[in-house]
DNA sequence: AATATAGGCAAGCCACAGCTTGCATGTCAA
DNA sequence: TTGACATGCAAGCTGTGGCTTGCCTATATT
């Protein structure tokens, strides 16, 4: 419960979850290259392997290896926590 | 707005939003007092009043001075943010 | 006026998160 | 089978987030 809030904590990991969402199941290459062209993201290979690692301990990402390639996709569930532990409005509980 | 993913990624700094939710308009003192008996923590003041201004800067919490008291409200909407942004439920957008 | 109370400011310390680098592993194509 | 491709593993570096410590300011009490 306490990865959930980790791991959006970070910018690259934010984009790497916009990235998921709108084109699921990317590998690991493929992302990198989204999020160099379209987010401005100029981390290594491994860094965001090392990300999409936090991401899954948090249950945000869904991983299947298929041969040599190794696809991820995005689970938003585990961020209903958030709007369930607090009030989004005004006035209140 | 990045400002938010980080005060949330504080477990003392959400401890600190449960406490206002529980009890709103505390000042920093009744606040230190509370968060050692029931929730364990055993930080200074100072470090509760630093984590404030994190909150406060997150737009989280809203501050009125009053005489010698600094007195804190909960505010959850900035919270919308984060539901607004990636779906929450199993089937994606 | 003198003391106590509630809080502020600033410097310093330390663990850790994010990143890199280098090398190793496994998979597919020719 | 050889080489290219996609990824994994592990050690090391560095910035910084959270905390403490010491001292200062301001408001209230007696």
């Amino acid at each position: 419960m306490d990865d959930l809030y980790r791991a959006i904590a970070d910018p690259t990991r934010r984009a790497i979850l916009d990235e998921l969402v709108e084109r699921d199941g990317q590998s690991l290459y493929e992302l990198c290259g989204r999020l160099t062209m379209k987010h401005g993201i100029g981390s290594s290979r491994q860094a965001i392997s090392q990300h999409l690692e936090v991401l899954e301990s948090a249950g945000l990402v869904e991983v299947r290896r298929e041969g040599r390639y190794k696809f991820h996709w995005f689970n938003g569930q585990p961020l209903r926590a958030i709007a369930e532990r607090w009030p989004t409005d005004r006035n209140g509980a």
